[in-house]
RNA sequence: GCGGGAUUGGUCUAGUGGUCAGGAUGUUGGCUUCCCAAGCCAACGGCGCGGGUUCGAAUCCCGCAUCCCGCACCA
């Protein structure tokens, strides 16, 4: 389906809305999940640690929102999370300056160049509004970090714009509490917050927002050395390198060269293979591999998990080989020693390198909803094939009819199922009617008690996505929807 | 942030100055109904915010906000 069938169910149903609607100072990028959209969202964060985090035996953390000034000193975003813009003076439009004046002068300007500097040169080479011709103002930034003043003295503090630098500061109590050996991977669900400029289609591009992020700290002598490779040495990656798609499994991308090394195949084989489990068509995505002027300014390798929507293409998880940028940073900064023993390595000293995994949440639920959602003309209804394990309501519970035994028997069998799963009684309106509203917010199954049900003690399940129906006693529901809820 | 379009019950929408803002769908209650959006009765619920023009504004003007598309940026 596309973009503005999924954003109907959403407001419609509650999976997500805006925040603040109903006053008129709301503020854009900031959006709710109602009641389906958290159970989907639990879920998806619950099928990411077990694919990942336990699959993989990584170290999962919740670190503070809010983080001290010098974080964002030594991690860099204070001085590169930001662009130099310069606004026409006339038509009064905004262009990345390093950009502007390395066109005109057919150079690479260097990242880092100070907003003087770039101001001179604009001024020196009498570079005017491409768009207009107009004269150019002088060169500012915006950083993309929500500043925050903390207790009575209002020190400043900024709400952290990725949530991975918890885990770089945490870095060295964690590898010596947990008795870490290198490579280790540690994760961390939570919010971030960027001031976007132009916060746009709902939960692509957020304010605030969260992140599934993993890092994987490594030795760089050692990126081949990875026992876990076999695992995964036949799972299927496409990788979109320039204008080629290759489609390899994770050992014929080493031996083409197609990924760098076996760490970087490693991870993005059991990201493609969580991401398969997600009802994402994989068919519809790739690992792009990033160009020198797309890549983050602390990224060194990156590739992009995307997936065509409606929208194009969205990118889900930046992959990122961060090298050592952040714990050296730190390091410096805070004094703290981050460097390990690798005792595989001769037990020589490391300053670990850093792979990550950067993952959005809502725009994986955007994917999720998007390529679920699916109109049924033949049965005339809109389902959300969403997989069993993910659906924010597992089990429908309908009496046939509203007759009052045939409702006791079935609040009956509600009571018996809602502490163990998550079950919606529905009495109300025919049985097509009601088994179409399930359908429509993805509810797998649905148990109907019927007079059958009064005299031998069967119901039926139905199944969404076929419409069958099987008849199975009461007594072996629990077991019979445990099994059938399972992820895979 | 710039340019363009839009904003009417939960959702989709009709309505371009003048009767109680109409419909569909939905929701709630009732009747009917033993397997896939049936029917009947009743009820509920709305003009994004602020200012202006006018005897009178959902409708015209201005400002703001949000949403959508393009540019730019990004998980």
């Amino acid at each position: 389906m596309n973009y503005d069938a999924v954003t109907e169910l959403a407001l419609s149903r509650g999976f997500y809305f805006p925040s603040c609607e109903i006053y008129a100072d709301a503020q854009a990028g900031f959006w709710e999940y109602g009641p389906l959209g958290v159970a989907l969202k639990n879920r998806y964060v619950e099928l990411w640690r077990r694919e990942l985090v336990r699959r993989d035996g990584m170290l999962e953390i919740d670190g503070s929102q809010i983080m001290s000034r010098s974080v964002f000193v030594a991690s860099g975003h204070l001085e590169s999370f930001n662009d130099p813009v310069v606004r026409c003076t006339k038509c009064s439009s905004v262009h990345r300056a390093d950009r502007l004046v390395g066109e005109v002068l057919n150079t690479i300007v260097p990242e880092r160049m100070a907003d003087g500097e770039l101001g001179a040169l604009i001024l020196k080479h009498g570079i005017r509004c491409p768009k207009c011709g107009g004269e150019l103002g002088s060169v500012s930034r915006f950083n993309m970090m929500f500043k925050v003043s903390v207790g009575a003295d209002g020190s400043d503090a900024y709400l952290r714009p990725e949530t991975c630098q918890s885990i770089f500061v945490d870095f060295a109590r964690l590898f010596k509490i947990m008795r870490c050996k290198l490579p280790v991977a540690i994760a961390q669900v939570g919010k971030s917050f960027r001031n976007e400029i132009a916060p746009r289609q709902s939960l692509m591009r957020l304010r605030e927002f969260y992140q599934a992020e993993i890092e994987v700290f490594c030795n760089p002598r050692r990126l081949d050395a990875i026992d876990r490779f076999d695992e995964v040495r036949d799972v299927m990656l496409r990788v979109q390198d320039g204008d080629t798609l290759h489609e390899v499994s994770a050992e014929q991308a080493i031996r083409k060269g197609i990924v760098p090394n076996r760490l970087v195949a490693y991870y993005l084989a059991l990201l493609s293979e969580f991401y398969s489990k997600t009802g994402i068509d994989m068919s519809r995505s790739r690992f792009r591999r990033l160009a020198e002027d797309e890549k983050a300014f602390y990224a060194t390798v990156a590739y992009d998990f995307e997936v065509h929507t409606s929208l194009g293409w969205v990118e889900l998880v930046a992959c990122n080989y961060r090298s050592d940028h952040d714990l050296k940073g730190h390091m410096l900064l805070s004094k703290e020693n981050m460097e390990v023993m690798d005792v595989e390595d001769g037990n020589s000293k490391v300053l670990p390198h850093v792979f990550e995994l950067s993952m959005g949440i809502e725009r994986s639920i955007y994917c999720i909803l998007e390529h679920s959602l699916q109109e049924d003309r033949e049965n005339d209804r809109l389902v959300l094939r969403l997989r069993p394990y993910l659906a924010p309501v597992q089990v429908g519970i309908l009496p046939i009819v509203k007759k009052d035994d045939v409702e006791a028997k079935a609040l009956e069998v509600f009571r018996m199922l809602r502490k163990e799963f998550d079950v919606f009684y529905d009495d109300s309106g025919s049985i097509g009617r009601r088994y179409r509203r399930l359908d429509e917010i993805g509810t797998p199954y649905a148990i109907t008690i019927d007079r059958q049900t009064l005299e031998d003690g069967t119901v039926t399940i139905r199944e969404r996505d076929s419409m069958n129906q099987v008849r199975v006693r009461i007594e072996s529901l629990r077991d019979e929807l445990a099994g059938r809820l399972r992820p895979p």
